[in-house]
DNA sequence: CTCATTTCAGTGAAACTGACATCA
DNA sequence: CTGATGTCAGTTGCACTGAAATGA
């Protein structure tokens, strides 16, 4: 039924993979964003905010690398997040040019909050796949990931 | 041993499918950056082409229901394509209010030059995925797409 | 000196909302 | 009148480059 049976039949829209990672991640961030509205932050500070979550002590520089932007980008994007007191900021006592940055108590609370309406999204976005298939698809987007770095 | 053994454990992450996705689409967008650096156009105007090249005569609401942005953000991006000379506009015969977008010979050469590089970057995505398993991611996505819509 | 980190300044593309005119 | 389409206007967040200062 879904099986693709002409494998010589033209494909020729050049990199429908591409194209089917970024029609995904649309979707989920427009999902995103209704779910963030009323909050006072953006998908992509919250998504600094998971990433902080499963470690703290990073310095802006390492956020910037883990997101594929420059520095700079990432030294707005926390600026912001520091002006709505989501994050703390604290100089690296062994070097002192480094700043390692931290959730505060709201930023973790901001995260409880959301942590159900996120987990609906995802929910939403594997229906209908079995656990297998939601194993595969995990292992496959972290195999594309390194693929890529 | 990639098993989820210890289903009770405290995985605490959140919703780290949808944060697998992102960071795919990350990676994707940077390597897409440094492929279309030189053309003049930027990744969402390269994605609204390829949209075109598999149909035109498309309007801008199309296109914007597509990408999940509003009809104003679709009619900026079309305006600086436009300014490129890489689509065409023309109204609509039978409803008068539509304009209906093409792609321009510039834009079909664009997309042509373009397509090697961009198969690099897919190709360098799945690299160590049999066929079956880029069958199967390419399945996983389109209904993670449609179940979000 | 070299390299990494951070910050300041300026710029551009991209997205939003609100409002409005057009037309099936 | 309703709804869809397209456009104009204003705003905001995000990302880039370039430049500079700091410190391991």
């Amino acid at each position: 039924m879904a099986g693709p049976e002409r494998s010589s039949e033209q494909v020729g829209e050049g990199p429908s993979l591409l194209y089917a990672v970024k029609q995904v991640e649309l979707a989920v961030r427009a999902r995103l964003d209704d779910l963030l509205r009323t909050t006072g932050i953006t998908v992509p500070q919250w998504t600094a905010l998971t990433v902080l979550a499963r470690r703290e002590g990073q310095t802006g520089a390492d956020l910037a690398r883990n997101a594929f932007v420059s520095p700079q980008a990432m030294g707005d994007l926390l600026a912001a997040l520091e002006r709505g007191n989501w994050i703390t900021r604290t100089p690296d006592p062994s070097h002192r040019r480094r700043v390692l940055i931290g959730l505060s108590p709201a930023g973790r609370a901001l995260l409880d909050d959301v942590a159900p309406g996120a987990a609906e999204v995802e929910e939403r976005m594997v229906t209908g796949l079995d656990p297998d298939q939601r194993a595969a698809l995990r292992t496959l987007l972290n195999r594309c990931r390194t693929n890529l770095v």
